[in-house]
DNA sequence: CGTAACCTTGATTAAGATCAATTCTCGTGG
DNA sequence: CCACGAGAATTGATCTTAATCAAGGTTACG
Protein backbone atom coordinates (compact mmCIF):
# COMPACT_ATOMS: atom_id res chain seq x y z
CA UNK A 1 0.00 0.00 0.00
CA UNK A 2 1.50 3.25 -0.46
CA UNK A 3 1.39 5.61 2.18
CA UNK A 4 3.57 8.45 0.92
CA UNK A 5 0.11 10.29 0.91
CA UNK A 6 1.37 11.21 4.72
CA UNK A 7 3.96 13.21 3.45
CA UNK A 8 1.28 15.72 2.40
CA UNK A 9 0.81 15.83 6.14
CA UNK A 10 3.06 19.20 7.24
CA UNK A 11 5.01 17.33 10.31
CA UNK A 12 5.45 14.26 8.45
CA UNK A 13 7.27 15.42 5.28
CA UNK A 14 10.85 15.01 6.07
CA UNK A 15 10.35 11.49 7.02
CA UNK A 16 11.24 8.13 5.36
CA UNK A 17 9.70 5.37 4.41
CA UNK A 18 10.44 3.18 6.91
CA UNK A 19 9.06 6.18 9.54
CA UNK A 20 5.72 6.77 7.89
CA UNK A 21 5.42 2.26 8.05
CA UNK A 22 5.78 2.74 11.55
CA UNK A 23 3.33 5.83 12.18
CA UNK A 24 0.66 4.05 10.03
CA UNK A 25 0.76 0.99 11.56
CA UNK A 26 0.57 2.41 15.02
CA UNK A 27 -2.05 4.58 13.96
CA UNK A 28 -5.64 3.84 12.55
CA UNK A 29 -8.01 5.65 9.90
CA UNK A 30 -11.57 6.24 10.80
CA UNK A 31 -14.61 7.03 9.15
CA UNK A 32 -17.36 9.60 9.87
CA UNK A 33 -20.65 10.43 8.15
CA UNK A 34 -21.79 13.93 8.46
CA UNK A 35 -23.19 15.10 12.25
CA UNK A 36 -21.08 12.19 13.36
CA UNK A 37 -19.50 13.17 17.00
CA UNK A 38 -15.49 12.82 16.16
CA UNK A 39 -14.62 13.62 20.11
CA UNK A 40 -16.54 16.05 22.80
CA UNK A 41 -15.34 18.19 24.90
CA UNK A 42 -14.06 16.80 28.33
CA UNK A 43 -13.96 13.38 27.12
CA UNK A 44 -10.97 11.57 28.29
CA UNK A 45 -7.90 11.97 25.94
CA UNK A 46 -6.38 9.49 23.46
CA UNK A 47 -4.73 11.13 20.32
CA UNK A 48 -5.19 13.83 18.52
CA UNK A 49 -6.66 13.53 14.61
CA UNK A 50 -5.60 14.57 10.60
CA UNK A 51 -8.04 15.04 8.52
CA UNK A 52 -7.26 12.80 5.52
CA UNK A 53 -10.76 13.42 3.23
CA UNK A 54 -13.66 16.01 4.22
CA UNK A 55 -14.04 17.99 7.21
CA UNK A 56 -14.38 18.52 10.85
CA UNK A 57 -15.62 21.67 12.70
CA UNK A 58 -14.18 22.29 16.27
CA UNK A 59 -16.81 24.18 18.60
CA UNK A 60 -17.74 24.83 21.88
CA UNK A 61 -21.57 24.51 23.99
CA UNK A 62 -21.99 27.75 25.72
CA UNK A 63 -24.28 26.88 28.66
CA UNK A 64 -27.55 28.71 27.09
CA UNK A 65 -27.18 25.63 24.09
CA UNK A 66 -25.49 28.16 22.00
CA UNK A 67 -22.73 26.30 19.86
CA UNK A 68 -19.49 28.79 19.09
CA UNK A 69 -17.06 27.28 16.17
CA UNK A 70 -13.28 27.57 17.05
CA UNK A 71 -12.12 25.76 13.92
CA UNK A 72 -12.76 24.51 10.64
CA UNK A 73 -10.45 21.61 9.46
CA UNK A 74 -9.76 20.36 6.34
CA UNK A 75 -7.66 17.69 4.58
CA UNK A 76 -3.86 17.24 5.83
CA UNK A 77 -4.56 19.70 8.64
CA UNK A 78 -4.47 18.41 12.58
CA UNK A 79 -6.90 18.80 15.41
CA UNK A 80 -6.93 18.45 19.42
CA UNK A 81 -3.02 18.41 19.27
CA UNK A 82 -3.49 20.93 22.35
CA UNK A 83 -3.28 18.39 25.44
CA UNK A 84 -0.91 16.18 24.36
CA UNK A 85 1.71 19.04 25.09
CA UNK A 86 0.09 20.11 27.93
CA UNK A 87 0.19 16.99 29.35
CA UNK A 88 3.80 16.55 28.38
CA UNK A 89 5.18 18.98 30.89
CA UNK A 90 2.98 17.78 33.79
CA UNK A 91 4.39 15.72 36.50
CA UNK A 92 1.19 14.58 38.04
CA UNK A 93 -0.67 12.13 35.63
CA UNK A 94 -3.86 13.47 35.89
CA UNK A 95 -6.48 13.10 33.42
CA UNK A 96 -6.59 15.07 30.22
CA UNK A 97 -9.43 15.63 28.59
CA UNK A 98 -10.16 17.23 24.75
CA UNK A 99 -10.40 20.91 25.33
CA UNK A 100 -13.90 21.17 22.89
CA UNK A 101 -16.10 19.24 20.47
CA UNK A 102 -15.19 17.76 16.87
CA UNK A 103 -17.79 16.86 14.39
CA UNK A 104 -17.50 15.58 11.01
CA UNK A 105 -18.77 17.89 8.60
CA UNK A 106 -19.42 15.80 5.61
CA UNK A 107 -20.20 12.10 4.76
CA UNK A 108 -17.11 10.14 4.20
CA UNK A 109 -14.78 12.26 6.60
CA UNK A 110 -11.62 10.21 6.53
CA UNK A 111 -9.38 10.85 9.79
CA UNK A 112 -6.36 9.50 11.23
CA UNK A 113 -5.62 9.09 14.86
CA UNK A 114 -2.51 9.42 16.48
CA UNK A 115 -2.17 7.50 20.07
CA UNK A 116 -0.42 10.20 22.49
CA UNK A 117 1.77 7.06 23.42
CA UNK A 118 3.16 6.17 19.86
CA UNK A 119 4.07 9.84 19.24
CA UNK A 120 5.94 10.56 22.10
CA UNK A 121 8.14 7.84 21.02
CA UNK A 122 8.52 9.77 17.34
CA UNK A 123 9.46 13.03 18.90
CA UNK A 124 11.95 11.89 20.41
CA UNK A 125 13.57 10.59 17.66
CA UNK A 126 12.75 13.39 14.99
CA UNK A 127 14.08 16.37 16.25
CA UNK A 128 12.62 18.34 12.70
CA UNK A 129 8.83 16.99 13.76
CA UNK A 130 9.03 19.21 16.80
CA UNK A 131 10.28 22.68 14.86
CA UNK A 132 7.52 21.12 12.04
CA UNK A 133 5.08 21.05 15.25
CA UNK A 134 5.74 24.27 16.27
CA UNK A 135 5.42 26.06 13.23
CA UNK A 136 1.98 24.70 13.11
CA UNK A 137 1.34 25.63 16.23
CA UNK A 138 2.65 29.06 15.08
CA UNK A 139 -0.13 29.13 12.25
CA UNK A 140 -2.75 28.51 14.72
CA UNK A 141 -1.92 31.26 17.03
CA UNK A 142 -1.17 33.75 14.06
CA UNK A 143 -4.77 32.23 12.59
CA UNK A 144 -6.48 32.55 15.81
CA UNK A 145 -5.16 36.28 16.78
CA UNK A 146 -6.68 36.96 13.74
CA UNK A 147 -9.89 35.92 14.61
CA UNK A 148 -10.04 37.56 18.18
CA UNK A 149 -9.03 40.97 16.47
CA UNK A 150 -12.23 40.18 14.34
CA UNK A 151 -14.81 39.28 16.38
CA UNK A 152 -14.64 43.21 17.84
CA UNK A 153 -15.50 44.29 14.13
CA UNK A 154 -18.99 43.98 12.92
CA UNK A 155 -20.50 41.62 11.19
CA UNK A 156 -20.34 42.79 7.54
CA UNK A 157 -17.01 43.51 8.31
CA UNK A 158 -16.34 39.77 9.56
CA UNK A 159 -17.73 38.62 6.93
CA UNK A 160 -16.20 40.53 4.11
CA UNK A 161 -12.63 38.91 5.82
CA UNK A 162 -13.73 35.70 5.71
CA UNK A 163 -14.52 35.95 2.07
CA UNK A 164 -11.67 37.55 1.18
CA UNK A 165 -9.57 34.71 3.20
CA UNK A 166 -11.39 31.91 1.26
CA UNK A 167 -11.14 33.54 -1.93
CA UNK A 168 -7.39 33.95 -1.34
CA UNK A 169 -6.93 30.44 -0.38
CA UNK A 170 -8.89 29.15 -3.44
CA UNK A 171 -7.05 31.70 -5.79
CA UNK A 172 -4.88 30.18 -8.45
CA UNK A 173 -7.25 27.50 -9.53
CA UNK A 174 -8.60 30.65 -12.16
CA UNK A 175 -11.95 30.33 -10.84
CA UNK A 176 -13.73 33.79 -9.96
CA UNK A 177 -15.80 31.81 -7.27
CA UNK A 178 -15.59 29.84 -4.41
CA UNK A 179 -18.19 26.90 -2.63
CA UNK A 180 -18.58 27.69 1.11
CA UNK A 181 -17.69 24.21 2.76
CA UNK A 182 -19.82 24.60 5.40
CA UNK A 183 -23.45 25.18 6.15
CA UNK A 184 -24.23 28.94 6.12
CA UNK A 185 -25.66 28.29 10.12
CA UNK A 186 -21.45 26.63 10.56
CA UNK A 187 -20.72 30.01 8.71
CA UNK A 188 -22.85 32.18 11.20
CA UNK A 189 -21.07 30.27 14.43
CA UNK A 190 -17.74 30.88 13.17
CA UNK A 191 -17.95 34.54 12.27
CA UNK A 192 -19.91 34.96 15.88
CA UNK A 193 -23.26 35.74 14.73
CA UNK A 194 -26.31 33.77 14.29
CA UNK A 195 -28.35 32.66 10.73
CA UNK A 196 -30.49 35.31 10.32
CA UNK A 197 -27.72 38.08 10.79
CA UNK A 198 -25.67 36.38 8.02
CA UNK A 199 -28.32 36.24 5.87
CA UNK A 200 -28.74 40.01 5.76
CA UNK A 201 -25.11 40.53 6.03
CA UNK A 202 -24.68 38.49 3.12
CA UNK A 203 -27.70 40.20 1.31
CA UNK A 204 -26.32 43.81 2.18
CA UNK A 205 -22.82 42.92 0.34
CA UNK A 206 -24.86 41.85 -2.22
CA UNK A 207 -26.88 44.45 -2.82
CA UNK A 208 -23.99 46.78 -3.12
CA UNK A 209 -22.66 44.71 -6.12
CA UNK A 210 -19.23 43.52 -4.30
CA UNK A 211 -20.37 39.90 -4.44
CA UNK A 212 -22.75 37.48 -6.02
CA UNK A 213 -24.27 34.61 -3.71
CA UNK A 214 -26.04 31.52 -5.19
CA UNK A 215 -26.51 29.02 -2.39
CA UNK A 216 -22.92 27.98 -1.70
CA UNK A 217 -21.40 29.50 -4.39
CA UNK A 218 -19.85 32.91 -3.64
CA UNK A 219 -18.45 35.33 -6.51
CA UNK A 220 -16.25 38.24 -5.54
CA UNK A 221 -17.69 41.04 -7.99
CA UNK A 222 -15.65 43.70 -6.44
CA UNK A 223 -12.73 42.85 -4.77
CA UNK A 224 -11.87 46.34 -4.13
CA UNK A 225 -14.90 47.37 -2.45
CA UNK A 226 -14.77 44.03 -0.64
CA UNK A 227 -11.24 44.60 0.90
CA UNK A 228 -12.60 47.87 1.45
CA UNK A 229 -15.60 47.39 3.41
CA UNK A 230 -12.76 44.50 5.25
CA UNK A 231 -10.42 47.21 6.31
CA UNK B 1 26.46 37.49 38.17
CA UNK B 2 23.77 34.96 39.49
CA UNK B 3 21.93 33.92 36.38
CA UNK B 4 19.77 31.18 37.95
CA UNK B 5 16.53 33.29 37.50
CA UNK B 6 16.50 32.04 33.78
CA UNK B 7 15.23 28.73 35.05
CA UNK B 8 12.60 30.13 35.89
CA UNK B 9 11.26 30.81 32.09
CA UNK B 10 9.60 27.32 31.55
CA UNK B 11 11.71 26.19 28.45
CA UNK B 12 14.85 27.11 30.28
CA UNK B 13 14.05 24.83 32.91
CA UNK B 14 16.12 21.69 32.34
CA UNK B 15 19.20 23.74 30.83
CA UNK B 16 22.53 23.65 32.68
CA UNK B 17 24.55 26.17 33.92
CA UNK B 18 26.59 26.39 30.77
CA UNK B 19 23.83 26.45 28.64
CA UNK B 20 22.11 29.51 30.39
CA UNK B 21 25.44 31.15 30.47
CA UNK B 22 25.62 30.95 26.96
CA UNK B 23 22.12 32.23 26.42
CA UNK B 24 22.71 35.01 28.73
CA UNK B 25 25.71 36.04 26.73
CA UNK B 26 23.91 36.59 23.52
CA UNK B 27 20.92 37.80 24.66
CA UNK B 28 20.55 41.78 25.90
CA UNK B 29 18.50 43.01 29.06
CA UNK B 30 16.37 45.88 27.99
CA UNK B 31 14.24 48.63 30.25
CA UNK B 32 11.35 50.00 28.91
CA UNK B 33 9.29 52.80 30.76
CA UNK B 34 5.61 53.17 31.17
CA UNK B 35 3.88 53.56 27.52
CA UNK B 36 7.16 53.05 25.64
CA UNK B 37 6.65 51.13 21.96
CA UNK B 38 8.97 47.89 22.35
CA UNK B 39 8.00 47.07 18.76
CA UNK B 40 5.23 48.07 15.94
CA UNK B 41 3.10 45.72 13.76
CA UNK B 42 5.41 44.98 10.42
CA UNK B 43 8.76 46.16 12.38
CA UNK B 44 11.47 43.54 10.57
CA UNK B 45 11.59 40.91 13.05
CA UNK B 46 14.55 40.21 15.12
CA UNK B 47 13.52 37.89 18.36
CA UNK B 48 11.24 37.15 20.39
CA UNK B 49 11.27 39.03 24.17
CA UNK B 50 10.64 37.46 28.08
CA UNK B 51 9.39 40.25 30.46
CA UNK B 52 11.90 40.03 33.62
CA UNK B 53 9.48 42.77 35.36
CA UNK B 54 7.00 44.48 35.03
CA UNK B 55 4.58 43.97 32.04
CA UNK B 56 3.53 44.29 28.68
CA UNK B 57 0.44 44.53 26.15
CA UNK B 58 0.24 43.16 22.54
CA UNK B 59 -2.30 44.84 20.60
CA UNK B 60 -3.69 45.97 17.38
CA UNK B 61 -4.83 48.43 16.10
CA UNK B 62 -7.54 48.95 13.46
CA UNK B 63 -7.88 51.25 10.59
CA UNK B 64 -10.83 53.84 12.86
CA UNK B 65 -7.67 53.97 15.18
CA UNK B 66 -9.28 51.72 17.68
CA UNK B 67 -6.78 49.66 19.83
CA UNK B 68 -7.76 46.28 20.53
CA UNK B 69 -5.34 44.38 23.13
CA UNK B 70 -4.67 40.31 22.41
CA UNK B 71 -2.65 39.66 25.17
CA UNK B 72 -1.00 41.29 28.37
CA UNK B 73 2.37 39.14 29.81
CA UNK B 74 4.31 39.38 33.02
CA UNK B 75 7.10 38.24 34.52
CA UNK B 76 8.61 34.79 33.05
CA UNK B 77 6.49 34.79 29.71
CA UNK B 78 7.98 35.35 26.46
CA UNK B 79 6.21 37.11 23.39
CA UNK B 80 6.26 37.76 20.07
CA UNK B 81 7.95 33.76 19.17
CA UNK B 82 5.18 33.18 16.27
CA UNK B 83 7.19 34.54 13.86
CA UNK B 84 10.27 32.61 14.52
CA UNK B 85 9.17 29.39 14.11
CA UNK B 86 6.75 30.36 11.08
CA UNK B 87 9.98 31.47 9.30
CA UNK B 88 11.52 28.25 10.11
CA UNK B 89 10.15 25.68 7.48
CA UNK B 90 10.14 28.54 5.01
CA UNK B 91 12.09 28.15 1.71
CA UNK B 92 12.58 32.12 1.04
CA UNK B 93 14.28 34.38 2.76
CA UNK B 94 11.39 36.89 2.70
CA UNK B 95 11.50 39.28 5.45
CA UNK B 96 9.27 38.85 8.83
CA UNK B 97 7.59 41.27 10.68
CA UNK B 98 5.86 41.37 13.82
CA UNK B 99 2.44 40.63 13.71
CA UNK B 100 1.23 43.15 16.56
CA UNK B 101 2.25 45.95 18.70
CA UNK B 102 4.05 45.49 21.54
CA UNK B 103 4.26 48.38 24.86
CA UNK B 104 5.33 48.42 28.42
CA UNK B 105 2.89 48.91 30.82
CA UNK B 106 4.80 50.01 33.77
CA UNK B 107 8.33 52.25 34.57
CA UNK B 108 11.03 49.70 34.94
CA UNK B 109 9.87 47.28 32.60
CA UNK B 110 12.62 44.66 32.02
CA UNK B 111 12.71 42.76 28.70
CA UNK B 112 15.34 39.95 28.07
CA UNK B 113 15.38 39.49 23.90
CA UNK B 114 16.14 36.58 22.16
CA UNK B 115 17.41 37.40 18.56
CA UNK B 116 16.48 34.20 16.26
CA UNK B 117 19.77 33.37 15.36
CA UNK B 118 21.42 32.41 18.51
CA UNK B 119 18.06 30.57 19.04
CA UNK B 120 18.01 28.30 16.33
CA UNK B 121 20.97 26.97 17.80
CA UNK B 122 19.90 26.40 20.74
CA UNK B 123 16.80 24.13 19.51
CA UNK B 124 19.16 22.00 18.20
CA UNK B 125 21.11 21.19 20.54
CA UNK B 126 18.07 20.84 23.30
CA UNK B 127 15.74 18.28 22.49
CA UNK B 128 13.72 19.07 25.43
CA UNK B 129 13.40 22.80 24.71
CA UNK B 130 11.30 22.35 21.71
CA UNK B 131 9.12 20.37 23.33
CA UNK B 132 8.89 22.83 26.23
CA UNK B 133 8.24 25.58 23.58
CA UNK B 134 5.77 23.13 22.27
CA UNK B 135 4.14 23.32 25.77
CA UNK B 136 4.33 26.96 25.86
CA UNK B 137 2.39 27.10 22.44
CA UNK B 138 -0.05 24.69 23.64
CA UNK B 139 -1.12 26.97 26.81
CA UNK B 140 -1.09 29.81 24.56
CA UNK B 141 -3.77 27.90 22.52
CA UNK B 142 -5.90 27.13 24.87
CA UNK B 143 -5.80 31.30 26.49
CA UNK B 144 -6.90 31.86 23.12
CA UNK B 145 -9.64 29.13 22.23
CA UNK B 146 -11.29 30.36 25.81
CA UNK B 147 -10.62 33.97 25.02
CA UNK B 148 -12.56 33.50 21.45
CA UNK B 149 -15.39 31.82 22.84
CA UNK B 150 -15.52 34.27 25.87
CA UNK B 151 -16.32 36.98 23.39
CA UNK B 152 -19.11 36.45 22.20
CA UNK B 153 -20.53 36.28 25.56
CA UNK B 154 -22.21 39.48 26.79
CA UNK B 155 -19.83 41.88 28.74
CA UNK B 156 -20.68 41.17 32.25
CA UNK B 157 -20.11 37.66 31.59
CA UNK B 158 -16.79 38.14 30.28
CA UNK B 159 -16.19 40.34 33.04
CA UNK B 160 -16.86 37.79 35.19
CA UNK B 161 -14.50 35.33 33.71
CA UNK B 162 -11.63 37.75 33.68
CA UNK B 163 -11.99 38.65 37.56
CA UNK B 164 -12.31 34.87 38.17
CA UNK B 165 -9.38 34.49 36.18
CA UNK B 166 -7.19 36.38 38.11
CA UNK B 167 -8.61 35.17 41.14
CA UNK B 168 -7.49 32.11 40.60
CA UNK B 169 -4.14 33.04 39.75
CA UNK B 170 -3.69 35.54 43.06
CA UNK B 171 -5.12 32.62 45.22
CA UNK B 172 -2.99 31.04 47.79
CA UNK B 173 -1.87 34.29 48.40
CA UNK B 174 -4.32 34.51 51.73
CA UNK B 175 -5.47 37.48 49.74
CA UNK B 176 -9.24 38.46 49.42
CA UNK B 177 -8.74 41.05 47.47
CA UNK B 178 -6.48 41.74 44.36
CA UNK B 179 -5.18 44.53 41.85
CA UNK B 180 -5.81 45.10 38.41
CA UNK B 181 -2.23 45.01 36.52
CA UNK B 182 -3.54 47.37 34.06
CA UNK B 183 -5.34 50.52 33.50
CA UNK B 184 -9.61 50.24 33.30
CA UNK B 185 -8.90 51.33 29.39
CA UNK B 186 -7.25 48.62 28.75
CA UNK B 187 -9.19 46.11 30.44
CA UNK B 188 -11.95 47.46 28.83
CA UNK B 189 -9.97 46.93 25.48
CA UNK B 190 -8.87 43.36 26.05
CA UNK B 191 -12.54 42.00 27.03
CA UNK B 192 -13.50 43.75 23.64
CA UNK B 193 -15.30 46.79 24.85
CA UNK B 194 -14.84 50.17 26.17
CA UNK B 195 -14.21 52.35 28.91
CA UNK B 196 -17.93 53.21 29.68
CA UNK B 197 -19.29 49.85 28.94
CA UNK B 198 -16.51 48.19 31.58
CA UNK B 199 -17.80 51.16 34.00
CA UNK B 200 -21.30 50.35 33.90
CA UNK B 201 -20.33 46.37 34.05
CA UNK B 202 -18.32 46.57 37.06
CA UNK B 203 -20.63 49.07 38.87
CA UNK B 204 -23.86 46.43 38.05
CA UNK B 205 -21.95 43.52 39.41
CA UNK B 206 -21.18 45.19 42.36
CA UNK B 207 -24.52 46.66 43.25
CA UNK B 208 -25.24 43.35 43.13
CA UNK B 209 -22.89 42.40 45.91
CA UNK B 210 -20.85 40.22 43.69
CA UNK B 211 -17.91 42.36 44.09
CA UNK B 212 -16.19 45.38 45.67
CA UNK B 213 -14.11 47.73 43.25
CA UNK B 214 -12.31 50.32 45.12
CA UNK B 215 -9.88 52.16 42.11
CA UNK B 216 -7.74 49.04 41.42
CA UNK B 217 -8.45 46.22 44.28
CA UNK B 218 -11.13 44.24 43.31
CA UNK B 219 -12.67 42.15 46.27
CA UNK B 220 -14.65 39.40 45.48
CA UNK B 221 -17.69 39.34 48.04
CA UNK B 222 -19.29 36.09 46.62
CA UNK B 223 -17.70 33.71 44.63
CA UNK B 224 -21.05 31.59 43.80
CA UNK B 225 -22.80 34.53 42.41
CA UNK B 226 -19.77 35.44 40.21
CA UNK B 227 -19.06 32.11 38.87
CA UNK B 228 -22.79 31.71 38.35
CA UNK B 229 -22.68 34.92 36.57
CA UNK B 230 -19.75 33.62 34.32
CA UNK B 231 -21.42 30.26 33.61
C1' DC C 1 -43.89 14.50 -4.35
C1' DG C 2 -43.63 15.02 0.46
C1' DT C 3 -41.08 16.17 4.36
C1' DA C 4 -37.31 17.87 6.93
C1' DA C 5 -33.47 20.67 6.99
C1' DC C 6 -31.91 24.95 5.48
C1' DC C 7 -32.30 29.68 4.56
C1' DT C 8 -34.53 34.17 4.26
C1' DT C 9 -37.55 37.99 5.67
C1' DG C 10 -40.06 41.09 8.79
C1' DA C 11 -41.16 43.26 13.33
C1' DT C 12 -39.56 44.00 17.84
C1' DT C 13 -36.33 44.30 21.64
C1' DA C 14 -32.10 44.59 24.10
C1' DA C 15 -27.20 45.39 24.53
C1' DG C 16 -23.73 48.14 23.96
C1' DA C 17 -21.44 52.05 21.28
C1' DT C 18 -21.38 56.90 20.81
C1' DC C 19 -21.58 61.59 22.25
C1' DA C 20 -21.21 64.88 25.84
C1' DA C 21 -20.32 66.31 30.43
C1' DT C 22 -18.72 65.82 34.98
C1' DT C 23 -16.11 64.00 38.74
C1' DC C 24 -12.18 61.73 40.65
C1' DT C 25 -7.16 60.93 41.36
C1' DC C 26 -2.71 61.81 41.67
C1' DG C 27 1.69 63.82 40.53
C1' DT C 28 4.01 68.30 40.16
C1' DG C 29 5.51 72.85 41.06
C1' DG C 30 4.76 76.97 43.66
C1' DC D 1 1.27 71.59 52.10
C1' DC D 2 -1.85 73.13 48.93
C1' DA D 3 -3.50 74.18 44.29
C1' DC D 4 -3.56 73.09 39.77
C1' DG D 5 -4.11 70.42 35.77
C1' DA D 6 -4.02 66.30 33.04
C1' DG D 7 -5.30 61.81 32.59
C1' DA D 8 -8.51 58.34 34.28
C1' DA D 9 -12.95 57.00 35.42
C1' DT D 10 -17.84 57.66 35.80
C1' DT D 11 -22.50 59.10 34.48
C1' DG D 12 -26.40 60.30 31.58
C1' DA D 13 -28.99 60.58 27.07
C1' DT D 14 -29.30 58.88 22.62
C1' DC D 15 -28.52 55.98 18.64
C1' DT D 16 -27.00 51.76 16.18
C1' DT D 17 -26.32 47.04 15.69
C1' DA D 18 -27.50 42.66 16.14
C1' DA D 19 -30.28 39.21 18.84
C1' DT D 20 -34.83 37.53 19.38
C1' DC D 21 -39.33 36.08 18.02
C1' DA D 22 -42.27 34.59 14.40
C1' DA D 23 -43.43 33.30 9.87
C1' DG D 24 -42.51 31.93 5.22
C1' DG D 25 -39.93 30.22 1.41
C1' DT D 26 -36.38 26.91 -0.81
C1' DT D 27 -33.82 23.00 -1.49
C1' DA D 28 -32.42 18.37 -1.25
C1' DC D 29 -33.38 13.93 -0.91
C1' DG D 30 -35.74 9.69 0.17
Amino acid sequence: MDISFLRKIHFFSELNDDELKKIFSVSSVKNFSKGEMIFFETEPYIGFYIVLEGGVKIFKISKDGREHILYFIYPYNTFGEVPMFEQYDKVSKEEFSYPANAMALEDDTKLLLIRSGTFYNLLEKNKSMSLKMLSGFAKKLRHLNKHIESLTQDVPRRLARYILDEKKQKSGEGKEYFELRMSKHDLASYIGTIDETLSRALKKIQDEDIIEVNGKKITVLDKQKLAKLAE
